[in-house]
This record gives C-alpha cells, sequence and structure tokens, in this order.
DNA sequence: GCCCAGGTGTTTC
DNA sequence: GAAACACATGGG
C-alpha cells in the first residue's frame, strides 16, 4: 500500500525538485532550521545569513552565536537554532565536508549525525536523503497523520519503525524516497490547512473511513 | 487572540 | 521509555 499512495501522490503532483537551495550544505541548514517551523520563515533565514556571510561552514562554524541568532531570527527558536547550527557545522568539518562523510554508509552517517546536538532522527534522515542521496523514508508529522488516516499505522509506532516498514516495501531508489517525502509535504500542504486545496483528495478512496474531508482533517 | 508549522533537548517519573 | 515542557517567529 505504501507503493500505491507513492503513485497516486506522484501521479498527481508529479515531481517536487527538492530539496529547495543549492547543494548539500544548504541542505543541512535548512533541515535545521525547518524544525517545527514552515518553510516560509526559513526563507527568509536563508536569505539573512547570505546577506551576512554566514553560508559557509567555517564561517557558520566560527561566528558569534550572537550573529548566527540574529541572522536566524526569522525562523524562530533562533537562540536554539543558532547553536544547532554550529554544532552540526563543527562536526561537518570535522568529518571532512560533504565528502569526507559521503565515504560512510547510510548507518554509519546516519549514527554520525544522530550525535550531533540538535539532530534528531528527521533532521538526519533529510540530510541523508536530499545531501547524500541515501534511499531513506523520513517520517514527519505529516506522514503519520496521513498514514494513521488511511490506518497503514495504529499511531503508537516508533519512528524507526516506520520508517523501516515503509522502506522495506519499496526499491532502495534515492529519488523515489526524494520524491515521496516531498509528496507527503505538498500533499499536507495542501489539505492539512484551513482552507484545503481540493475537496476530493486524491487518496479519499484509500481512506477507510473516507467522510467529508481528506486523510488528514 | 488562538492555533499551527517539513522537531529536538532536558527534566522527571 | 514515555510524558511534560521550553524554545519563538509569522501566517491564517
Amino acid at each position: 500500500m505504501f507503493r500505491e499512495v507513492y503513485r497516486r501522490l506522484y501521479r498527481h503532483y508529479g515531481p517536487q525538485g527538492w530539496w529547495p537551495g543549492n547543494g548539500p550544505f544548504d541542505v543541512m541548514v535548512g533541515a535545521v532550521l525547518t524544525q517545527n517551523t514552515a518553510w516560509r520563515n526559513v526563507d527568509r533565514a536563508l536569505g539573512r545569513l547570505r546577506n551576512a556571510g554566514l553560508m559557509a561552514p567555517a564561517a557558520m562554524a566560527d561566528a558569534a552565536v550572537d550573529r548566527l541568532a540574529e541572522a536566524t531570527r526569522p525562523s524562530g527558536y533562533f537562540n536554539v537554532k543558532a547553536r544547532r547550527l554550529q554544532a552540526l557545522c563543527r562536526a561537518y568539518l570535522a568529518w571532512g565536508g560533504h565528502q569526507g562523510m559521503a565515504r560512510l554508509d547510510t548507518g554509519d552517517l546516519r549514527r554520525v549525525l544522530l550525535g550531533v546536538h540538535g539532530v534528531g532522527r528527521e533532521t538526519a534522515d533529510d540530510i541523508l536523503v536530499y545531501a547524500f542521496d541515501r534511499p531513506v523514508f523520513v517520517v514527519d508529522a505529516y506522514t503519520r497523520r496521513i498514514f494513521e488516516r488511511l490506518a497503514l499505522l495504529d499511531g503508537g509506532e516508533h519512528y524507526d519503525t516506520i520508517r523501516r516498514n515503509v522502506e522495506a516495501a519499496l526499491d532502495p531508489d534515492p529519488q523515489l524516497f526524494n520524491e515521496y517525502h516531498a509528496l507527503i509535504v505538498r500533499l499536507g500542504n495542501a489539505v492539512c490547512r484551513p482552507r484545503p486545496e481540493c475537496g476530493a483528495c486524491v487518496l479519499r478512496d484509500l481512506c477507510p473511513t473516507a467522510g467529508r474531508s481528506g486523510p488528514d482533517s
């Protein structure tokens, strides 16, 4: 069923062109900034970071934390996120940047990322898929809501249980996982809103309890 | 004014 | 482990 959901979403919405930004470092920064935050606000923060000359690993790692916080202000939690960005940049540099980290297999790389302050499961998996092109399924709040609504989840499953179940149901194709998470966010943004984009959700007939609203409402 | 957004760390039991 | 809480801006 995970495969059918993907096919429906892809057929309806098409390729999403994720990740927004330029290259692996942008992905890592964006992944931290978007924690519990709307992308609109992340985009503002990224612009301010660029203007401040902070969108580079060493510049970000060495900057005064106050300056970093001021630039990230629009994305919320800015004091927290400034520290997290520095921790991530320092680890990134210590491991030899993208090239150095890319030598690690997916399991090792996930463990390294999870060891960085401020990088939890979802952020680590965002980075694995969108910065390192690994076939990993990212589980976010939309994923849980949509899959629960489709009765593909009970509600109590752990993050890694969900991730592994979805990965096991699909070919280990990095591009597929890239699109899958992006499409789920796309659907979430369309229907998990006060004013749903479409009254008849693409997944409606997959919902066992399909009522008058989409998979999430 | 209220709720939510592409979560995570800390504290406490 | 699991629950409760802090972290903060911007939009509907």
